[in-house]
DNA sequence: GGGAACATGTAAGTCGTTACATGATTAG
DNA sequence: CTAATCATGTAACGACTTACATGTTCCC
């Protein structure tokens, strides 16, 4: 069985709030879930209309001058959206380039591996800085928003993780450099 | 341009030490980095004829018997491996569905959010569980092998992972309900 | 007038999983 | 003898990215 795409899940989650065009709808997901979820036009399009086949969204065609599709969910898809909501998320196969160059390591010699390391520990830095900025940016700029606890939480699952990456690559560079 | 697939250069990599049929690479994936990458038969077959087409690995037909093809790296396979360790690994898009279903939780209800952050800890902390067993057993079991520092450390990132996940869905747990 | 932003879409191609098909060998 | 393991592969399908194509509207 394939995995289930989970585009028309992210779709219906922002239509949950207000009514978009398919590029409207590209530009929430980048403000909003953007840290950690992408869509691309080639996915996102095709999606609404099978969501409006299915009568999960509605789309209104904006009458006269740019030519504008404005979908809004419907009550079956408030529906589909709550049940989804209830699954436990289907486990995603780990796969990490970086371990893979690390495994393989000894075969391109100590000093790749640093290499690899030391940028690996500078990214991860950089995204603490950023996910920790982005935090205080949105709490201050809206901080009565009802949804800000939420997606307060979505950043700091990635601060987290780039902490753990971070703190890692740290302790990774100190067991190759020590052991020489 | 499309991403490239690192099928290739995991099958490389495991060659490097030692020839090997397709179904031994398959079981020896799992046994070395199955932690974090996985390959399936569907992309292992296919991978290897093309690796030998470019002169990267030799198939030798082992003659009479059951039909085996013992691959082994070439000169020019070890060559393209180092330089592909060499390279910055490709940027993974992050795509996390709890996150998703965290940001939209308010719209199944703070209980539904609870019972998924509830797993997702449950499911971390055998995460941590299990991988810290992992390394005690490999590290006692083959305590001389050279690359173990390597393969620890690829376990030791994972390990880290999953205690920012798991730590994270405490404080998560903590923000919900201490909001309610 | 011109460039940025708004807007919708498709075509081609890659990646990857799953399920199926087939058969030999070995251990009990 | 028979079940597990060893062994190789393909077909079908779905997900996703990238690049392309096209046109409008707003702001300077």
């Amino acid at each position: 069985m394939p995995r289930r795409s989970r585009t028309p899940f992210v779709l219906l989650g922002l239509l949950s709030s207000e009514p978009m065009t398919g590029y409207q709808l590209k530009a929430a997901i980048e403000r909003s879930v953007g840290h950690f979820w992408m869509e691309s036009y080639g996915q996102l399009y095709p999606a609404l209309k099978q969501l409006e086949q299915q009568g999960w969204v509605r789309g209104k065609d904006q009458a006269g001058g740019r030519s504008r599709i404005v979908y809004a969910i419907t009550a079956r898809g408030r529906e589909e959206l709550r049940r989804w909501l209830r699954e436990p998320p289907s486990p995603t196969p780990p796969r990490s380039e970086l371990l893979l160059k690390v495994f393989f390591g000894k075969f391109a010699g100590d000093d790749v591996l640093v290499q690899q390391l030391t940028t690996a520990l500078r990214g991860a830095e950089q995204e603490v800085q950023a996910l920790t900025g982005l935090a205080q940016m949105v709490a201050s700029s809206e901080p009565d928003a009802p949804e800000l606890t939420y997606w307060l939480l979505t950043v700091d699952l990635g601060r987290r993780i780039a902490e753990a990456r971070a703190d890692w690559a740290k302790h990774a560079l100190q067991a190759i450099q020590g052991e020489q």
